[in-house]
DNA sequence: ATCTGGACAGATGGATACAAAATGTATACG
DNA sequence: CGTATACATTTTGTATCCATCTGTCCAGAT
């Protein structure tokens, strides 16, 4: 029951930060969290190192925890890997899965439609990550899965606004989300990686634009470097 | 001081499993280990957790912390991901590395030179080890950087006896692969990405049949008219 | 003889007290 | 008025104690 606590604290922390409800860059601060979790400081600790390993959060010497920053950099490079990561899960996921793990992601595939259909934004975001981290552990591939796990987070992050349409068109866009999910759990049936790559990267290129477009509006100052590397 | 003790049990267990000194499998036993370096339980515990955020442990619950297996599936994979990991990390390392990097990159490499001359197996290992860490910073790509860690660590554990020639060829094989870390830097210094990749495919190629022969060993000699025919 | 259950020993998790480090603030001095 | 230094407060790290869990061993029953 005291497990119970720490994984419920985890999980609310993975969610929190994952909506961004906590900012990416913010301290977390160790006595609030025992004390709004009802933990003492020893779990809290493992929870912030677990979170750590997870790519959640960093954790500096006797500086505490602090959200994982999305600087322009690695939004940069976000956009370079995430086809590569994602297409070879994807593929992997297809050839190597066991059917029980397809079971299951077809369940939070009818969730993630229920919290579309309900207009509530923060599951649907939720429960795209949950897809797609299915996804990732039906591809039996430990290397790949930390680095899709990674991607994830920012992805996620980054995505919060998508779920939350503000036009016809973005409507639209996340019906078509869900509709490629549909295709993507037939072609995992079919056990046809070919078909689930193309399909991968039809679902990129359909959330990369509203990424993109998340990312854009901040006037960030261009650091040299990247006008370099961008050349 | 006490910061040292502790990142110096770090440093250390992360080297005793890279070098199969503690095997694939085995148990941590918390008590001993705090005795051996002088920790008490919690930070200790804080240790373990890192090396399982990293991937050289897993812990279970009440059941402290093991050594990652290496089983014949996620060998499978091992070799099925490692070129997609290390040709991306070594092109991008290349093309976005850090002059700084590059010079201790370099170093790595020196020291790397001299444990194979003096025949220090255990040093050229690890130092093998850390040459190809270095190049995943280099990278600058946190989303592959956590998948090439992975795979280094059961790289390493799996080229145990390659450092360890025992035949004329051995020993040439050794010797090309410092020359391929050589030509690594040279394509480097020069951002090459593309010689990178193919100086990449070809050091994987050169390790590959020794990690299999390592994974397969030469089977038994069966009788004396084998002998005869094999000799 | 084998299986079940309970008690015990060993090991793991959590709470708390204590120590060390870092940060913020006030005051003294140039 | 600015800077530096000493002190206080806050935060982080470590040690230890207590609770809980796990696995083992032995007794008793079937």
């Amino acid at each position: 029951m005291s497990r119970d606590k720490k994984t419920a604290c985890l999980d609310a922390l993975r969610r929190r930060i994952l909506t961004q409800q906590i900012a990416p860059g913010s301290d977390l601060d160790e006595a609030t969290l025992c004390e709004e979790y009802g933990l003492s400081r020893t779990p809290m600790r493992e929870i912030f190192q677990r979170l750590a390993g997870e790519g959640f959060v960093q954790i500096e010497q006797n500086r505490g925890a602090k959200v994982s920053s999305m600087d322009l950099a690695t939004m940069r490079v976000f956009f370079q890997t995430a086809p590569l990561i994602y297409c070879n899960v994807a593929r992997q996921a297809a050839e190597n899965h066991h059917p029980v793990q397809l079971e299951h992601l077809r369940k939070v595939q009818e969730a993630f439609r229920a919290a579309n259909a309900a207009g509530d934004a923060e599951a649907a975001s939720f429960l795209n990550h949950q897809f797609h981290q299915q996804m990732g552990l039906m591809a039996q591939n430990p290397y790949l899965l930390v680095a899709l796990n990674r991607m994830l987070i920012d992805h996620t992050r980054l995505s919060q606004t998508f779920y939350r349409p503000s036009s016809e068109d973005g409507t639209r866009r996340v019906e078509s989300s869900v509709a490629q999910h549909d295709a993507m759990l037939e072609a995992m049936a079919q056990r046809d990686g070919e078909s689930m790559v193309s399909l991968t990267m039809d679902h990129w290129n359909l959330t990369r634009d509203q990424l993109e477009r998340y990312v854009m509006p901040d006037p960030l100052p261009l650091g040299s470097e990247l006008v370099e590397m961008g050349a």
